[in-house]
DNA sequence: CTGTTAGCGCCTTCAT
DNA sequence: ATGAAGGCGCTAACAG
């Protein structure tokens, strides 16, 4: 039960400095071929583990990645694109010897910013719902990275672009589209993506407002029914909006896929379990974390859009 | 832009050496009230802020939270209570300068405990999935929580014992319980809370096993309804059941909450945007995060079983 | 109660 | 290419 080995018992071993052993085992600065090999083999004769708290001191770097969300409620830390994306980073620093610390900034906490640029324990920063990146401190240059407009994002028109192009190759040709709030920037992509497409393939726009909760859905669904009873095929963009469309459906014995399909967005998790399972576009949030996580700490990364994929069950 | 302060200089301003301003500062240690109170003065007059990783690294610990989670698929990393946990930990740790990595542990791997425990970098470890701490090494004594069975645990009992009693008082008395896979250990504790208020109300005992998924729920209430036409409540043991039992009571006809009531379990994001909302009882997941990690970390917890509490929506 | 003195484990000029 | 030496910023004996 000794301690664990330390860099100067592997230089000892090895019969040369710790600076050479050093230099051997982080990669950075000349080392002999000779001497290399002693160093390597002395490490691993003993077991040696680098610390990285004591190689970050040294190195006057930070041990933990700080992810911080801004937004009007502290309660978006529970949200679970935020939750997965957290989790994702604390999974994908593991190897490095870090760690994720997670923070709510509230929407006009430019002086928070510059405070975490100060915290010497912050090794590099991901942002999350900084719509603007002015107010970022100089201090992060190089240490940090965005997710979301500007940053690393999903490309969601490919997403609903796939979703309705499937819809478009199985057949459908009278597709109404349950869209977001028009007030909001996030409904607008989707949107314009449905337009263009209709428009494209020369079939007619059918668009209602819904809110991304099911009991919109639901009623969005009958006001299509009513207005466009041909109708063969809804999308929408939001996995709880097409839930509730599938209920308003079932209410009017109208089957699905068979009469009409529905797609959603997003790809909750009840997704996959709900009956009938729902065809949805799923984003690919684990791996936009990592790619963030990577880029605020200095790997070069070279997707910044990461394309939603449809995911094909029951219900188109 | 001059680099932040460090404890030399507050001593030196303070009048004192950095052995008396650390004490000060770190609080163990004795302080006259002069020496405490020009260091605290000088502290916040260069707005110094303390180096986390200095501080551990002369202290000898790591400055990480280690999540492990033990299960057969690495996958379970992505599962929403081990993301939801994991998010709440980084926000847990936050203030204290640490951070938290993430980790998947194959069923058997006691070998990967013992490397966890020799990383220098690791403050402390939260386990889950892990229903035997048999093999937990020494070297983790003292810097260790497990999270689930055994450890800080959700009392679900709590949860399904308030439904049903909430059923029962709200005048219903033919209460079917749609549980889940006998063999499975998790199943049986909602199930034994179910068949002793039954008893103990008086009320018929009617079990159909389900499988935590909607189709299964779906399939289970039509069982339900053709086995005992008179029920008037649903109980359920995950809310996936529970909106796959309700799709099951919408086609045949049955109002809900009207005829029959129906409560899931877990509380799921979507359950509070479906159509009806649905009630169910949530977990108290952040709170046990926050606990377990507090507890690794060497704080005393009084509570180790947290209440599930009932969440009620329009279902019931 | 306080200051002095060694480290914690590693990295990095600076000469050689 | 290599070694010696001096930090990184703080803590923990140990004397006083």
């Amino acid at each position: 039960m000794s301690r664990s080995p330390v860099l100067t018992e592997v230089a000892r071993l090895a019969g040369v400095s710790v600076a050479t052993a050093s230099r051997v085992l982080t990669g950075r600065g000349p080392a002999s071929a000779a001497s290399r090999d002693a160093v390597l083999r002395a490490a691993a004769d003993v077991g040696y583990v680098p610390h990285p708290v004591a190689s970050r001191l040294a190195r006057g770097a930070g041990t933990r990645l700080l992810f911080a969300v801004r937004d009007r409620r502290a309660g978006i830390l529970s949200d679970p694109f935020v939750t997965r994306a957290a989790a994702a980073m604390a999974a994908a620093v593991e190897p490095d010897g870090l760690g994720v610390a997670l923070r709510h900034l509230p929407l006009a906490a430019a002086a928070e910013l510059d405070r975490i640029a100060a915290d010497r324990s912050v090794a590099a920063v991901v942002l999350a719902g900084h719509d603007s990146l002015d107010d970022v401190p100089a201090r992060l240059r190089g240490r940090f990275a965005a997710i979301g407009a500007g940053g690393i994002d999903v490309d969601s028109e490919s997403g609903i672009g796939a979703l309705l192009r499937h819809l478009h190759t199985t057949g459908r040709r009278r597709i109404a589209l349950i869209g977001g709030p028009p007030w909001l920037a996030a409904a607008r992509a989707p949107l314009r993506a449905y337009t263009a497409l209709m428009r494209d393939a020369g079939l007619p726009v059918r668009v209602v407002t819904g809110d991304f909760t099911a009991v919109r859905g639901c009623a969005a669904a009958r006001a299509v029914l009513r207005r466009w009873p041909d109708t063969d095929a809804i999308a929408t963009v939001s996995d709880a909006t097409a839930l509730g469309a599938l209920r308003a459906l079932a209410e009017s014995g109208v089957r699905v896929p068979h009469d009409v399909a529905v797609t959603g967005f997003d790809d909750i998790p009840f997704a996959a379990s709900a009956s009938p399972g729902l065809s949805t576009a799923t984003h690919p949030v684990e791996l936009i974390a990592t790619a963030a996580a990577r880029a605020a700490l200095g790997s070069a990364v070279r997707d910044r859009l990461f394309p939603s994929r449809p995911v094909l069950r029951a219900t188109a």
